[in-house]
DNA sequence: AACATAATTTACAGATTTTAAAAAATATAT
DNA sequence: ATATATTTTTTAAAATCTGTAAATTATGTT
């Protein structure tokens, strides 16, 4: 899954060099200069977490996060240059997650980033499924799939799939009629740019083998002659 | 239903945090900085459920329950820095009780007081109610485990399972169907980052060991390659 | 129809992941 | 204090998945 998260830092070398990081390890990246600007982008766009600079002009980043912490709920990563700063969000922490003492390596706050999603993560979905809400269902024509329990049916039965075969189509049919090429499959699911495309044309294939009647005339992938591939729509 | 929380922490920063978080939800909320404080609170006020720190000044969390429990029974939330200050408390946990370990997510805090709250309630209900079935048992299948007791039955038969292992069958037994991996039961059960992965396969392996009539091919907790375990909802 | 290009299929070696078994370290109980 | 049970680590083997290359087939163009 795509994440979102806000860089709220209000020096720009750091907050450029931060942003660069995480977007290499494929996340998507909001910044902001200081308190109130962050509190504005995350209330017009979706954050799964926040990296948030104690000192900041206009507004620092602890009455921030108070004023956050009262509609949201996603982790906050404080960055702190002096550890007696530590000890007001001491208290804090009940809202936020984690923090880190500048200067901090790249790497520590890239561990803290994934680490903190996954344990957020983790809370939604325990919470979720034990009000039990099914949610996280796509379905098409005679193919379902269900990201909670990982399983694919296919008029019913239930078809086995590998990880990365489960990937590809989770991707196609969260978006379906959308042409995707084998480059961009590979970039969404690898994270990383595509040296070539034969293996998406083999895993293709290998899910076609699973979730087509016909192999040889695939009726859900179908190829879009010189640009990819692309989940048909069914009716419901 | 309107609710009273008391927060009793010694450290402010924390002790602020919390309510200001608890009142955002609807809560009403008392304070008390050390244990004898939150007692007289206690006398002084209806309480439906407390949130208390183990490390406390004039009088600890822990002295301070001891004097709770022999008249008032509502839940009760322990925080603590350490992880093996939690064994102390192990004996005083009572059904309706929890902890959480420092530093924690305010989002796991919220979950827990409602989730603590709502049991609570039943439990209420339930005594007043004619003896009627004590909540608590999870079915799936020929599997049976029952959270009060502690005991699990393979059709019907008693079978010895460990601490660990309870725990672990306890969280698939409550979300069948939902893929967990390796990490995500090491954090669910032991409340930290994991590092690495063999424990869980190793206790997944003697848990199948023990519920599974054949453990190499097991009809209960199933392997997804590459992504974990879950529990196969049996018909009942 | 012949050609170039794109897509499909097959096969397989290498990498990962899971299972298994046993030994070492910890915790618990007697 | 000692024995027993539980948990964790280690190691090896088995099962499954993944990426690459090469051969085959399909599509569009001249």
């Amino acid at each position: 899954m795509e994440h979102t998260i806000l860089v709220c830092e209000d020096e720009p070398g750091i907050r450029e060099a931060i942003t660069i990081y995480l977007q290499s390890q494929g996340y998507s990246v909001l910044q902001a200069e200081n308190g109130a600007e962050g509190l504005q982008k995350i209330k017009d766009h979706e954050v799964h977490l926040a990296i948030v600079d104690i000192m900041m002009p206009v507004m620092d980043g602890i009455s921030m996060v108070v004023e956050v912490r009262k509609s949201y709920d996603f982790p906050i990563i404080f960055l702190s240059a002096k550890s007696e700063e530590l000890d007001k969000i001491n208290g804090l922490m009940v809202g936020a997650d984690d923090y880190l003492t500048k200067p901090f390596a790249s790497m520590e706050l890239m561990a803290r980033v994934r680490a903190n999603l996954r344990r957020y993560e983790q809370i939604l979905t325990l919470k979720n499924s034990s009000d039990a809400e099914p949610s996280g269902i796509y379905k098409n024509g005679g193919l379902e799939l269900n990201t909670t329990t990982k399983e694919v049916r296919v008029n019913g039965k239930l078809a086995h799939l590998t990880p990365k075969e489960f990937q590809i189509l989770e991707m196609f049919m969260k978006h379906p009629e959308q042409v995707f090429s084998a480059a961009q499959i590979y970039q969404s699911i690898w994270k990383e740019e595509a040296i070539s495309t034969e293996t998406i044309t083999v895993h293709i294939r290998k899910l076609r083998e699973k979730i087509e009647e016909n192999p040889k005339k695939p009726i859900y992938i179908q190829v879009v002659w010189g640009l990819g591939y692309k989940l048909r729509k069914g009716d419901e």
